[in-house]
DNA sequence: TCGAAGTTTCAATGTTTTCTGAAAGAATAA
DNA sequence: TTATTCTTTCAGAAAACATTGAAACTTCGA
C-alpha cells in the first residue's frame, strides 16, 4: 500500500472508530491527521486535506486543544497559527482518561450520592431494589475514581509489562 | 427525594451518560429502568414507564440483549415476554468491556497490521512519520487486548482492593 | 384452521448533531 | 490609520441518527 492511500484510510478509520466513542467524526479525523504529520499544520492546510470548511476546522481544533490532544503553536516570523498533536499514544490515553474523568465520573459521583438518599420504607421491593442498584453503581464509581487516578499518574510501565501492580495512592 | 423523582432522575441520567460514550439514550433509558426494577417487565410496562413507541422499546431491547445486559425471560402461564437486566454492576461492566472489544478493539488490530506495512523509503519523514505513529498504536492495541482480555477474566477483588495485581495468563 | 395476543420490521417522519460560509473580530505591519 | 492576513462566531443548511406506527409476521389455544 502506498502512503497516500494508508493515510487516507487511517484517517477514515480513526474517524469511524471515535464516532462509536461519542466523538465526533471531524475531531476524530483532524487528530488522526496530525498525530501521522511530521509537521505542525495550518489551519489551511488542514482544512485542505480533509476537505473541509474553515468554521468546522476551528472549532474541531478548538475542541482537541480543549481535550489537551493538540497544541497551538507560533511559528517565529509567521502570522499563521501551526496545530500539532501528541503522538505518544500513551500520553494520549492518558489525557483522554483524565478528561473523561473530569467530565463524567467526577459529575455523576454526588448524584448518586443523592440518590442513594432516597425517601422510603426499606421494605418496599421497590425502594430496595433501587436503592441497592444506586449504592452498587456508587461503590463501583468510587473505585474507578480511584484506580483511573492511579493510572492517570502512572507511568506507561504498569501496562506494558502485563504484570499490573498499582498501589493506590490515595488512600 | 421521593422514588419516583429519584428513578426519574436516574433515568434521564444513564440516558444521557450513554449517549456520550455512543450509545443511544433510550437504549441506555431502558437499560437504567431495568436496573432498577425489581422484577422483569413486559415490553408493553417499558413503553409505557418511558413514553415510547413499540417499536422503539422492540428494537432498543433486541440490541440490549445483544449486548448481553438484558435477558428475555419467559414466565409460564405467560404469553407476553419479560426483560430484566443483570443488576451486579461489575458483571456489566464487564460485559460492556468484552463486548466493545470484540466489536471494536479485535477489528482494528488487523487493520493496524495492514497500515504499518505501508510501503515507501523510510528516510522519508512522512513515511517515517505514519509507520512510527500506527506502530506504537499498534503496540498499545495488542498490549491493551491482553489487558482486557486478563480483566475480562479476574473477579472483582483485582480492581476493589485498590492494590492491583495481574498476571497476564494468556502470555 | 381460525382468531387472538404478541412480536418484528421498516418506510416515513421527526430530532439532534454537525457543517458551511459569510460576516465580524483581532492582530500586525506599513 | 488603513490594508492585509488570519481567526472566530453563528444562523441556516445538510447530514446523521432515532422514533413512530401500521402492516406483516409468529405463536398458540381452541
Amino acid at each position: 500500500m502506498q502512503l497516500a492511500e494508508a493515510k487516507a484510510r487511517f484517517i477514515a478509520d480513526w474517524g469511524r472508530f471515535g464516532t462509536n466513542w461519542g466523538i465526533n467524526r471531524t475531531m476524530a479525523q483532524i487528530h488522526a491527521l496530525l498525530l501521522i504529520s511530521p509537521d505542525a499544520l495550518s489551519a489551511e492546510e488542514v482544512m485542505e486535506q480533509l476537505s473541509i470548511s474553515r468554521g468546522n476546522a476551528n472549532m474541531n481544533l478548538r475542541e482537541l486543544i480543549d481535550w489537551g490532544l493538540v497544541q497551538k503553536l507560533l511559528v517565529p516570523g509567521e502570522r499563521k497559527e501551526f496545530f500539532t498533536a501528541e503522538k505518544d499514544i500513551w500520553k494520549v490515553a492518558r489525557q483522554i482518561v483524565k478528561e473523561r474523568k473530569k467530565r463524567e465520573l467526577d459529575q455523576m459521583i454526588p448524584v448518586l450520592k443523592e440518590l442513594s438518599e432516597v425517601e422510603g420504607d426499606r421494605r418496599d421491593k421497590a425502594v430496595k431494589t433501587f436503592t441497592d442498584t444506586i449504592q452498587n453503581i456508587r461503590k463501583f464509581s468510587e473505585q474507578a475514581d480511584r484506580t483511573l487516578d492511579t493510572m492517570i499518574k502512572a507511568d506507561e510501565h504498569w501496562f506494558v509489562g502485563g504484570l499490573v501492580k498499582l498501589f493506590g495512592g490515595s488512600r
